[in-house]
DNA sequence: GAGTGGTCTAGACCACCAC
DNA sequence: TGGTGGTCTAGACCACTCT
């Protein structure tokens, strides 16, 4: 059987319309029908050439439409899919609430196993520095102090979702486990809480634009796929900024859940 | 003089990194280190090809990549220029509080007019219906229950940067001014308080994406700009979810700023 | 080896913009 | 009117995947 099937229309050449837009309307209009489903095979290159009468390059221009809005997904030697939309993270707003804070393991590991999936942290790195000025300024940073820096990679079933770099100032920091690469039990938080610094509250810059290159590495993100960066500030009741968390996730594994007081 | 002064490199093609990605390298990079700033015209098409020593096609791809990520737009007939990061509007979280209600104008409006930007609203839209499964289950419609639904579009300085649908039960607007085109002082959220239903909280659900051809044609978007989708539920002090509200956001536009409790 | 998508060439005609 | 980007053709060779 013809996987053209799916096509029952044609092209109009006397259209005003760009032939390859026209081509891209009818595959995005078979995938929002449900004709083309999540996983779906799309008819080739070949046969939508010959089933539209155009030329390649017609055809991939049309591809690449559908691919920039991110439905499809081409697989070199294999052939173009409809994008499976991937299990969503949602992130509630009391995620960093010490009540929530696990023992032993990563936060992201144990949270992941309580939704049925399987969380790992990888590309764990510790440094020490001057943090880039957006930073410093959040964290009130005196001239020549510096911070250290944690960064790492998260994975749930194996694909790398949120990168993160955790900026904490140094006179907080060095010397104590927040400079390992494990902080142990509770992670940095229960530690700087340790440390006299009770956190009473954080806030998040949420902002979300296409990839660097860099990033869509490290994401394994497909094209079409923006992501999210999330700046969080840890302050401790004192009302001290006691860390600065840049986050790059992709957007299309997470939704951001927030609750706003009305007064 | 000539435009092609900002590309000193060549390409290499014994490299396995395919020609017009080492293009849109060295564009790339001549917009981070600041030779190609903000509104400069890039080198045109041909002026490339004969730089670069590539066909057409080569160099079409090349820009494509770059435009896919949002650094560059096209302006047909005119040139390539380095996109301007339009000025960003930031959304605090407690910008539903009752104290930030504002007599007459729209809250939008006025919020803009503080940041000294204009900010008006157009295709305002009443009407009533049966809203989508999604919007029912939040606000727990029964089976047979409707809402009055309210749509428009939110424009800073000209340009549209939000489109918003609300659904609230027909029960708690029809008949009253939230079914008007114009709420009257202080908006919807004025009017449902007035009927005994006093505002106690918001959740908001934070997602990002590519737009839809849809999307991309109400909000002026161009390539390589992913929109925010932020569905915002409103509860009274009964617990009682009283509106949805399902906004579409060019995120080039906005950062999203909430407050997070610790404890 | 056959079929797929990835890259590239060398043209062509068109629509839009500024001068 | 000349230069710009937008669309389209008709080829070519390559790298990858599956059988």
């Amino acid at each position: 059987m013809s996987t053209t099937s799916v096509l029952a229309e044609t092209i109009d050449p006397s259209s005003d319309r760009a032939v390859y837009k026209q081509i891209a309307d009818h595959l995005r209009a078979a995938i929002g029908k449900g004709r083309l489903r999540e996983g779906d095979q799309l008819p080739s290159e070949a046969q939508l050439m010959s089933h539209y009468g155009v030329a390649r390059m017609t055809v991939r221009n049309a591809l690449r439409v559908l691919q920039d809005e991110g439905l499809i997904t081409a697989e070199h030697g294999r052939g173009v899919y409809v994008r499976a939309r991937p299990p969503v993270r949602r992130l509630a707003s009391d995620r960093f609430a010490q009540r929530h804070r696990k023992e032993g393991k990563a936060a992201f590991v144990i949270e992941s196993e309580q939704t049925g999936a399987t969380g790992s942290v990888d590309m764990i790195q510790v440094s020490q520095s001057r943090p880039p000025a957006e930073v410093a300024d959040r964290l009130r940073l005196a001239e020549g102090e510096g911070t250290v820096v944690r960064s790492c990679r998260y994975l749930l079933d194996g694909r790398p979702v949120e990168t993160a770099v955790s900026y904490i100032p140094s006179d907080l920091a060095a010397g104590t486990p927040i400079a390992d690469p494990n902080p142990g039990p509770g992670g940095i938080y229960a530690r700087l809480e340790e440390n006299g610094h009770v956190l009473d509250r954080f806030t998040e810059d949420v902002s979300a634009r296409m990839p660097t290159p860099e990033e869509a590495r490290l994401l394994q993100l497909g094209p079409g796929v923006p992501v999210f960066r999330l700046v969080r500030t840890a302050y401790d009741i004192d009302g001290r900024a006691v860390e600065v968390c840049d986050t790059i996730m992709a957007a299309d594994a997470y939704v951001l859940a927030y609750d706003l007081p009305a007064h």
